[in-house]
DNA sequence: AGTGTATCCTGCAGGC
DNA sequence: TGCCTGCAGGATACAC
């Protein structure tokens, strides 16, 4: 759910407050969220002290004094919210810090797919080299994008969504970006030419900032640290838009599933085969 | 090696 | 009203 622009917001809502702050008590009410024992996890963070809330790809990377970092992924429905002292109940919290100043750090998450986990600045280290390149990175250019697709047959949305390959995007924004450019999502990514990959890096770039200024998409479950929603879901092109008329050209927008998940297009402004009426079936 | 499918979990919307 | 089905922003263990 939370992608990169959701995962930004979230760590720029941190980041004024929680450095600085001790953690002064643990509570883990839902254990499954863990990767460790909750006893090991309470203690490696129980009296340490936060030095910086930063963001790599969808995860967020809290670092602590000493050899010590908490990772937070949201996965569906998790958020991480930073409650005053006398705050109101999430409904489905999973994690609770309680800080120094008596405020609360609360890991809250419905589906329970999200994960907290405590690593040495070297492991973590070790992690994140596994992860491909920021898509915001001034070193992330159309060339880096286009090199990366030419060795592999996998359809775009899957290759987009593949954080070995790049970081960040996730269903929305590949589908967003997709129709900017232009492309199927369908289309094996050997097949799109360098001008094609100048127009998708450029488009994924366009809708992730936008996003991030927009403070993220809320569908239903995303929220900033604050427990406040995005603001982006109004300028969503086709997530979600199927049978509504495309932004562009106002042919109605089409939903197909692959890869156990939905994908939107216009099938006028994003063709299997440029050149070829769409028909909308593929093999 | 690289892809696609099924699975973890809960809640909600829509059909009947 | 209530039951049932399908669907959801992610990541990963498998089978091919």
């Amino acid at each position: 759910m939370p992608e990169l622009p959701e995962v930004e917001t979230i760590v720029r809502g941190l980041s004024p407050d929680l450095p600085g702050r001790t953690i002064e008590a643990v509570r883990v009410l839902r254990p499954d969220v863990l990767r460790q024992p909750p006893r090991a996890f309470s203690a490696e963070l129980t009296g340490r002290t936060f030095d910086s809330v930063s963001r790599r790809g969808k995860n967020i990377v809290a670092r602590l004094k000493g050899d010590t970092v908490l990772v937070v992924n949201l996965g569906m429905t998790g958020r991480l919210l930073l409650l005053p002292e006398k705050g109101p109940e999430t409904t489905h919290p999973a994690v609770r810090f309680t800080l120094d100043t008596g405020r609360q750090l609360v890991f809250d998450d419905v589906r329970r797919f999200g994960v907290l986990e405590v690593l040495s600045v070297s492991e973590w280290t070790t992690r994140s080299r596994r992860l491909g390149p920021e898509p915001l990175s001034p070193t992330y250019t159309a060339r880096t994008l286009s090199a990366g697709l030419t060795e592999s047959v996998s359809p775009i949305r899957s290759w987009l969504l593949d954080q070995r390959r790049l970081v960040g995007v996730g269903n929305i924004y590949a589908n967003e970006a997709l129709h900017v450019a232009g492309i199927h999502p369908r289309r094996p990514a050997k097949s799109i030419t360098g001008g094609e990959a100048r127009g998708l890096h450029r488009a994924l770039r366009r809708t992730l900032r936008q996003a991030i200024a927009n403070r993220g998409t809320t569908l239903r479950d995303y929220r900033d640290a604050t427990g406040v929603p995005g603001e982006n879901a109004a300028a969503l092109r086709v997530y979600g838009r199927a049978g509504n008329p495309c932004p562009r050209c106002s042919t109605m927008i089409e939903r197909i599933v692959f890869g156990n998940r939905s994908a939107f297009l216009c099938p006028e402004c994003q063709p299997y085969d440029p050149g070829e009426q769409p028909s909308g079936e593929q093999p």
